[in-house]
DNA sequence: ATGAAAGCGCTAACAC
DNA sequence: GTGTTAGCGCTTTCAT
């Protein structure tokens, strides 16, 4: 019983830099050289402290070395939310660096939600976070630029033009314009959109790309063939595709602005008993993971996922030590796959 | 030129409540009650405070209050990928709550890679975080063991038998049975398992149910007709699938451990030509998003994600502060769908 | 090469 | 109801 007590004692017992000190016979600037690999430190007295360091059990608390240095090493991420399989190969990228420089992210998931957002804007303005990497299309613009003033902060993806916040995306409108010329050069004249909210960037880039290929080809731009959605949902994708149904004429082809929009489309063009590409040939963005595991496979625009989120968690790291960065689009591909070429 | 220098000095200033409490001429004690809401605090110098805090737009340091209160508030969440819906669903219901709770969760992605697990691992050693919320089912349980005498510590859906750490999970073994005795009752005499690597609980459990079914109905368990992966991908599940095909007797039916690996499987029954469920039933695990969105929506065991993240994140508090917690398996359901009735 | 001491920003025990 | 002060654990400047 004594000794069972004792056990725990020492077990949950948290030694400081002071009683490691204590133990080696030296001062705490010595164990916290020691600690933080200062080259001039004697091999004896390096010893004695990796000694005591072990005897005690000992581990820096990093909140202590926090307040002292007046950096957390966190890092925010935004998202508008987890479960939107986009984001995941970014956070992958982020993560990559972030690790690698010793960094730690914290995710945020937005739910585009105001509230939400607060509390992690406010965990940068209480020092408990050292920068912002965003990826919400929803996030408040104004809020994010006068942080931006004294926080280091980049955009991801999505980014506002009106801002001086440095971004790192691609070039949306060509990759819509390549992806629908693709499907007018296999020969498809109507062509319907399924795009999200024009609010956001991205939307109305690519239904510039979606236009533009159109044009240049001497197609009309049918106002009737444009549906929108109110977010990037399956389930929006399908009652985006169940308008499309009841339009006058039925296109040969489809431009879903997101994967899970046409992923979403495909599953309501299936319920017709209609076959995708023979039927309706469909064109999906993104790239994701998924959008190789239906029947049939999705062409799609590929982002460069993992590299976007490399950048940007670079360019935030850059951004935090001082540096200058500039705003970067990385390259797009259109792969091409059974949606649109059939198996 | 003078001007805008001021500005930038201004704008950068990042006030502390010893000069909120010099502008308020009150005490920091003072400024700290009003932060925290204390009651006895005069309205009048309430109101002081208030506008100090204002004039000097302060935000409390967190880093000031974790150092002398000892906790940040943050939460470790291991999961072996973020790619992985499944953990999606569970880490919305973990924010939920935390949020609510006023925590803040760290997302520690550990590709089932023991290095990065140990930089988790340390984070908490190094009172980076108050706990850990482990679903990473490679997780070297002597290391959690240890670290959970020191630390907060609860596993969510995976866990390990012989360890003292609280979990929530479900009844893997009856779930598995449900689903197989569901394609029993359909008629189904061969019946596959796509099942994943057997090192892990839930694959055991998963399998015992699965031949419970069999033995029950009076069919024999074909060693031949089980197919394992080394993890749980949608080309995993693909693979799996060509080895059936490869077998001796096909089955008229498959039990996957995990709904990717069924949408995996479902690839390749397509690819050959064949039609589920007409051809080949199919039920998967986990009622992730994407089962319902395949061609045809998938059969499936429903996981109490959402609430499994609440019971987690709330377990994980109460631990934190000190309370006695129990582990508790979640109800499930199978949820029947084209993959196994038709359309 | 090492030590003494200041101080990062906050909370809370104690005094009045 | 308010102020004084110690101290959480660390890094870093300045001596020596």
């Amino acid at each position: 019983m004594e000794i069972d007590f004792n056990l725990r004692e020492e077990n949950s017992f948290m030694a400081n830099i002071q009683q490691v000190a204590a133990q080696a016979g030296v001062s705490v600037a010595t164990v916290s050289r020691v600690i933080n690999q200062y080259k001039n430190v004697s091999t004896e007295t390096r010893l004695k402290v990796e000694q005591a360091i072990k005897q005690l059990n000992y581990e820096p608390n990093l909140i202590g070395r926090s307040l002292r240095t007046s950096q957390s090493r966190l890092l925010l991420v935004l998202i508008p939310s987890i479960s939107n399989p986009f984001y995941s190969e970014i956070i992958n990228g982020i993560e990559h660096i972030a690790i690698q420089e010793d960094y730690q992210i914290l995710l945020c998931d937005t739910d585009s939600d105001p509230e939400r957002e607060r509390i992690y804007f406010d965990l940068l303005r209480k020092r408990m976070a050292d920068g912002i990497i965003s990826m919400d299309p929803a996030v408040h613009i104004n809020t994010l630029n006068q942080l931006s003033e004294n926080h280091p902060i980049v955009q991801c993806s999505e980014y506002k033009p009106d801002s001086n916040i440095p971004y790192v995306t691609i070039d949306n409108e060509t990759a819509a314009y390549q992806a629908v010329k693709h499907l007018i050069q296999s020969g498809h004249e109507k062509i319907a959109l399924i795009n999200s909210d024009m609010t956001y960037l991205y939307a109305r880039e690519r239904e510039m790309g979606y236009k533009k290929a159109l044009k240049e080809h001497g197609l009309t731009v049918d106002p009737n063939l444009a549906f929108y959605t109110s977010n990037l949902s399956f389930d929006q994708g399908r009652q985006a595709m169940k308008k499309v149904f009841q339009a006058d004429t039925i296109p040969s082809a489809i431009f879903a602005v997101s994967d899970v929009l046409a992923i979403g489309a495909l599953k309501e063009i299936t319920n017709h008993k209609l076959r995708v590409p023979e039927d309706i040939a469909l064109v999906g963005f993104d790239k994701i993971e998924f959008s190789n595991m239906t029947n049939p496979a999705l062409t799609t625009v590929a982002q460069p996922m993992h590299k976007m989120g490399v950048t940007a968690a670079t360019m935030l790291i850059d951004v935090i030590q001082g540096k200058t960065v500039d705003s970067i689009k990385l390259d797009h591909e259109l792969v091409l796959r059974e949606s649109t070429l059939g198996s």
